[in-house]
DNA sequence: AATCTATATAACAAATAGGTTATATGGATT
DNA sequence: AATCCATATAACCTATTTGTTATATAGATT
């Protein structure tokens, strides 16, 4: 019970589902999600920390980088991140999210 | 987004999520589920209102009361609610608000 | 019309959430 | 060893959430 409503909140923010959305695409680093966001590193590092909390998300080093990168353990978190998904192709905030990413080089964009 | 946000947010608490399991077994009203839940009448009001708000319940009037059913307009919404019904099989907290259910007869509880 | 009774709303308190800026940390580079 | 850079954490502020108690409301009953 707890548990299941610890995974709906974790869906319940929208720059969490917009970080949903960007790891989905392909794995990131801390910068760049700030950056395709628009908010503070800080911000996007406690997201993901809470994220992680839950199993919905991991993590692996990559020389300066923290690459994050959807990592679904629960399975009910699973079936439900199956469907978002299928949602997110016609989702105009997640599109532009994944526009702006494309032009995206973590060697330029880096350096907060 | 926004709204996807909306649906997950009224899924993340816990007391919701019980009248939601209490609701999937039958209509219910405020005073059935304030009882059930163990929480004043004015908390399941407003728990209420905001679910109706979002489109997942409904409510019509029965002499003194107000009965209220789930009735999910938004079809992302009823997905997910198709699958939170099975996960509810096997959940211990609803299945013993289905258990205290069985014994509620509005007649006695009401009076609050 | 007056009075119950269930529900809704108002007002308040405590906890949580999510953003910011400033700073600490730890691995990589020189 | 010293420095750099990405990330994590701390400290803070504001807004939201969720519970409570007290009160208003509106339909049903007498």
């Amino acid at each position: 019970m707890e548990d299941l409503a610890k995974i709906f909140k974790m869906l319940s923010d929208k720059n969490r589902l917009r970080i949903i959305g960007l790891l989905l695409k392909r794995k990131m680093c801390v910068c760049e999600l700030a950056f395709v966001l628009g908010v503070t590193q800080p911000s996007v590092s406690r997201h993901l920390k809470l994220m992680k909390g839950v199993g919905l998300v991991s993590d692996e080093k990559d020389r300066f980088w923290t690459n994050y990168f959807i990592n679904c353990q629960d399975p009910k978190a699973a079936m439900i991140l199956k469907y978002i998904k299928g949602w997110f192709k016609d989702n105009q905030v997640i599109l532009d999210d994944l526009e702006r990413l494309k032009g995206v080089d973590r060697k330029n964009i880096c350096g907060c």
